[in-house]
DNA sequence: TTGATTTACTGAACACTGTTCATTAATTTC
DNA sequence: GAAATTAATGAACAGTGTTCAGTAAATCAA
């Protein structure tokens, strides 16, 4: 019986539509002016339609979330297999997530700052794909201890801490705050807080 | 005429009645929560009058935030002049800053993640109560320079980059995204890369 | 082919949100 | 006491996420 089987395909093809429609929405105003509503017009159905194929408005986005990692992982981590250096690879890692969020600043809102994407968590102890990118650089500080570097550092302790940074750099930046930087820095102030941090570890 | 003083008497203590309202609420149940209209019932006034005292939502969380500030200073920043030695202070400074976002994650959100504050600064280029604390850190950072360490450092790229990592790891928490770590870590998680950044700067 | 059943979709309705503005009430001035 | 100023109201506007009774179409069984 081949009906079921193309509703089936019906339903996916649907769901896709909604979730184009809500990426375009998104990356063209943003997460706060993408509306339920705007999606429906968009793809010409009902409001009420949306929520046949998605639980609600957390679950689109938690969707949206989890194409902004695939995208981390293709651009930006996938070509750190052919560096072999495990500093250089941490030096690369770090440049490629600086990269990601000034390519992507709402990709990175939606996967690190924005609360609703986490909600649509079924369990909120694991968060996959940020526990993915993550394990990733807990795993090449380590390979960086077990070639003597950092001494008496802790390969977790040292990532989560690299990761604040660089985080912090891209946070400061998307939520308008560097404003306090003085103003020929400004545009370009991530650089040279990566430069500053490179030159960190590499006394270490 | 004492009846323009008593005029202006209580319609500064009516904006004050209301940002108390807005105060209580906001610390109780955070930003998104917290309405015009919630307000407005709180001091048993009409929502219209709400907009005769401030320009608009904006405004009022734009005063809440400056009171963060306030708070910041007051709490954490005031006894630094008691250390003496340019390090140890930056170390001190670290430490309260970290404790003032652990003591209130709400004001810090307010402060330096929502972007709705910043959107009532009348010169967006200027943003006082940011600045005045970066400041801080920059003459702290830089008192370290002159006394020998941090060489081959710029003094703001250096406390540009110190804050990011601060900044860091108060939003991976407050923002939800500490599960990552591992369990045991994870609510002392801030505490341990401060540690670890501390770590980092000793041996440059 | 017809009738019963399942499935898909609609759009009005609910309870909210920030904001505005004509109207009303109170106070102050002349 | 009348006129003018000031303060506060609350309905209205345009939006939000979400639900659900009702409708229409497609599928199934006889």
């Amino acid at each position: 019986m081949g009906i079921k089987d193309r509703k089936q395909r019906e339903k996916e093809q649907l769901q896709e539509h909604i979730l184009k429609a809500a990426r375009d929405l998104f990356l063209e105003k943003g997460f706060e002016d993408t509306s339920i509503r705007n999606i429906a017009d968009k793809i010409e159905y009902s409001p009420g339609t949306i929520y046949l194929y998605f639980k609600d408005k957390d679950a689109i986005f938690h969707e949206l979330h989890k194409e902004g990692f695939q995208l981390l992982k293709q651009d930006k981590f996938q070509v750190l297999h052919t560096v072999t250096d495990p500093f250089e690879r941490l030096i690369a890692m770090s440049k490629g997530y600086l990269e990601f969020a000034k390519e992507n600043p709402d990709y990175y809102d939606l996967m690190f700052v924005i609360t609703n994407p986490m909600e649509a968590l079924e369990d909120k102890e694991c968060w996959q794909e940020g526990q993915g990118a993550f394990d990733i650089l807990v795993q090449v500080v380590s390979a960086c201890i077990q070639e003597g570097r950092f001494e008496g550092h802790n390969a977790e302790n040292l990532a989560y801490t690299i990761w604040s940074a660089l985080h912090g750099m891209v946070t400061i930046d998307i939520r308008g705050r560097c404003v306090v930087v003085s103003e020929g820095k400004r545009d370009h102030i991530a650089s040279i807080g990566f430069e500053t941090l490179i030159m960190l570890l590499e006394k270490n």
